[in-house]
DNA sequence: AATCACCTACCTATCAGTTGATAGCTGACA
DNA sequence: TGTCAGCTATCAACTGATAGGTAGGTGATT
């Protein structure tokens, strides 16, 4: 039941992270799955539907792998930086909700609030094992996210993945 | 002559900071404007040159400030910050290589191209006021334009820029 | 056991609107 | 007379979305 969801959801976050969300169609989706567009939309009424859903799986599931690898011995900040390597050297993959961040005017409101949920988890998830004060807590969360997310962007850009390495060396 | 052609590459540039390459169209740009699609074309051929051609603007623009804010006295981080700052404060606009380095994947490789070439730029233009070896300068610049980048994403997807102040706090 | 209503998960066919792009015309100006 | 900078009109392709059909399954009623 859920398996044709699941593949829905993985062929449109596939593209999403590839070209953002005016950067493919339903039909591109239902061809990549195997079924007819019209499909599409009996399990998500909207694109907007769609993306919104990709995001908030995309989320849960970065969570529950902080998590784990933190459960696994990882400091966070090592965490969210392996994380997101992991997903560059996998297949050149950005991080989904800074590509929804970035085109944020051209995205239904729905998808950027769930971009925006995805940034407050990760500032105070980071910012959370700061012994500071609640101010420099944050700008600390702030720091880290904004270096990591800026660092895939340059590294996918410049199309050599050691620079999110080099970019984010000193990070701890 | 140019001042048509200045006003194109103006709208196009607003365009595609708020939603992307793949957020606007011919008849919207015309329409910013006030002349029709074809006349866009006759100007910029394609899509692709137009985007091109904005893209490239952008950078020589960036490099002309950068210049200019330093003969200032201004150093060479605080330059770069306060330009993205500014930018983002006139009017919510993200970094048009940003976006375009987001989606790249959906991007005419020309584009996308431009985007790289303003990255490396600006990578070197802040790797250059390092006093370390080569490979400490790149990751020097590196991080530096990474974490402003990541920042714009993160203040204008949690819609309060202040946080890019917070973000950006500890460089120098 | 057989009929019935209902559901899920797809399908075909089609819609109006938008897209980037082209051909060819017009008027202004040198 | 050309060239420039617009224009009208049109194109095929693609977009998100909808209507309505169908095959197969479930479960209750008869």
């Amino acid at each position: 039941m859920t398996e044709r969801v699941d593949a829905i959801l993985d062929a449109a976050e596939n593209r999403i992270r590839r070209a953002g969300y005016n950067g493919f169609s339903f039909r591109e989706i239902a061809t990549d799955v195997g079924i007819k567009s019209a499909s599409v939309h009996y399990h998500f009424p909207t694109k907007a539907d769609l993306a919104a859903a990709v995001a908030k799986r995309y989320r849960e599931r970065f969570e529950e792998a902080v998590a784990k690898n933190e459960a696994a011995g990882a400091g966070r900040v090592e965490t969210w930086k392996t994380l997101f390597r992991d997903s560059l050297a996998e297949d050149n993959r950005m991080c989904l909700c800074g590509i929804l961040a970035a085109e944020k005017e051209g995205v239904p409101e729905v998808v950027a609030d769930e971009a925006r949920q995805f940034f407050e988890m990760g500032v105070s998830s980071i910012a959370e094992v700061s012994k500071d004060n609640a101010e420099n807590s944050l700008a600390y969360g702030l720091n880290i996210l904004a270096t990591l997310e800026g660092a895939m962007l340059l590294a996918q850009s410049m199309g050599d993945n050691t620079l999110f390495d080099l970019a984010t060396a000193n990070l701890k």
